[in-house]
DNA sequence: CTACTGTATTAGGAGTGATAATACAGTTAA
DNA sequence: TTAACTGTATTATCACTCCTAATACAGTAG
């Protein structure tokens, strides 16, 4: 599925629930497909299933996935994600790194450049 | 000059550079103007001098602040930063972020709003 | 019932963050 | 030169987090 760096300054968990998101965010993982379970992905990638199952709490509060007792774990389809706390994070942080961007001498027209690369790979509903 | 959460998940030295990095994009510290030392800093914020040490020695890698031995540490001027590291991130992490917020259900309109508040603010040379 | 799922808990080892105490090197002013 | 600043480096110690390991419990499906 993919690799981890195990001896990055990066927590492993960090590094999955990243890969993870890349992999919602791009379309690779549909909506509402059964991710992996905690102990198959485990043996996969050869780490413990507690690390695993982190990483996929990390993701369920940040609203890329849900979890059912029992049954596995999802995707959680996009626009319909209605996490108000997540939002103002990101929009926090949106604004952190434009003031960052500029400072090291980006030029907003470049930024505004990255975001319609980013805008026309997407396509959402 | 300003406080920081010494219970918070977040390591003291990475609250620091966030901190002074804001300090130095926002203005409050102009090009060339003397950070405070090592040991007066650590002596006003009542925390050890190696985890002052630790902020700017990563403040200085970013291409925030420049230091001088038997000196002092001192702002770096804006736009003569020419750290291409950092610029690789930065670009790197505004990507993601897009494709982040997007997802979550930000409209690019809405970014592209923010990233003109914040432009306005700014003005550099 | 059996074999899957997610979830929780406890324990232990490895590594990082923070403190403390020094030490060395370069600058500046008396 | 000396004294008092500066940044920088090293070593030791403690606490906390990350990760692993081993269980255990609860819900689902055949």
């Amino acid at each position: 599925m993919f690799e981890l760096d195990v001896r990055s300054r990066k927590p492993i968990y960090e590094q999955l629930v990243e890969k993870l998101k890349q992999l919602i965010i791009n379309d690779v993982l549909k909506e509402d497909e059964k991710l992996p379970s905690v102990r198959e992905l485990a043996q996969q990638l050869t780490i413990n299933p507690n690390t695993i199952q982190k990483a996929y709490r990390e993701l369920e509060s940040q609203g890329y996935i849900y979890s059912l007792k029992g049954k596995g774990s999802f995707v959680h389809p996009s626009g319909k994600v209605n996490n108000e706390e997540e939002l103002k994070k990101v929009r926090e942080e949106l604004k952190k790194l434009f003031a960052e961007a500029i400072y090291l001498g980006v030029s907003s027209e470049e930024i505004a450049a990255l975001l319609r690369e980013v805008e026309g790979g997407q396509e959402n509903d």
